[in-house]
DNA sequence: CCCCGTCGTTCACGAGGCTTTCACACGGAG
DNA sequence: CTCCGTGTGAAAGCCTCGTGAACGACGGGG
């Protein structure tokens, strides 16, 4: 029985149960430690809007951001890591240079506008 | 809730959330960079209006506009540029020689690209 | 107690985006 | 046609971000 099932984010192919320390991607269980959960979990409650990396910081660690650190980045990468590897062809964690990461399920380049062949 | 629903410009199918320095353009969000996003508030803001150069460079850059600086004819171009790539067959920002620039969505030409014979 | 894998954090280097500035082409006004 | 404002592609320099790896803390198993 789903102990808490208010607080799971379905997300596209992702199912994230934050309470249970639980995510499922395309059904299959997703190996991640905690910070990457939380991380994860942080990212996926603001879908769809911009997250400044301080934001993220703060509400991931507790404490402000300072300068220089690049953890979140660290974070981002592993998580984009895992999520293509699981699933491939879905980009979710999107970069807003010089503002912060965007969480939202999209296509990776369906197609490829290379040019013309020989 | 949406911290800020009041800052939020709607004109046409671009929807601007300076606040949240998202733009989105068809629903879909129109990646821009910081100088992109503020040129375009900008013009937003004075929507219908012609807008010199150096309105628009003191209201974005802070300091008076020098003469022969093109920076605002640049990020003008480069708009134009993601906006006709996102919503295609309108045009947004029009040129009023020796005045400046005007914020409207207004069709781009009703016919495609073929040309009309005499 | 020692070995070893996991995790969180930080570092270092390189790739790539952003802003500004040029240089030149284009086009409207007189 | 000539002048000057505008369109446009690209270079230069700076800064952000991506990425692989190192380091130490921690904990389970033998």
């Amino acid at each position: 029985m789903e102990a808490s099932r208010d607080d799971v984010l379905r997300i596209g192919e992702l199912e994230i149960r934050p309470s249970e320390f639980l995510v499922l991607a395309g059904g299959r269980v997703l190996s991640l430690s905690l910070r990457e959960l939380q991380v994860l979990s942080a990212l996926a409650r603001r879908q769809g809007r911009i997250v400044p990396r301080s934001e993220l910081y703060a509400t991931v660690w507790g404490s402000p951001l300072r300068v220089s650190d690049r953890s979140v980045d660290v974070y981002v990468h592993r998580l984009r890591s895992k999520l293509d590897e699981a699933l491939p062809g879905w980009s979710f964690i999107h970069t807003h240079f010089g503002f912060g990461y965007r969480f939202e399920p999209e296509h990776s380049h369906p197609f490829h506008k290379t040019a013309t062949p020989s």
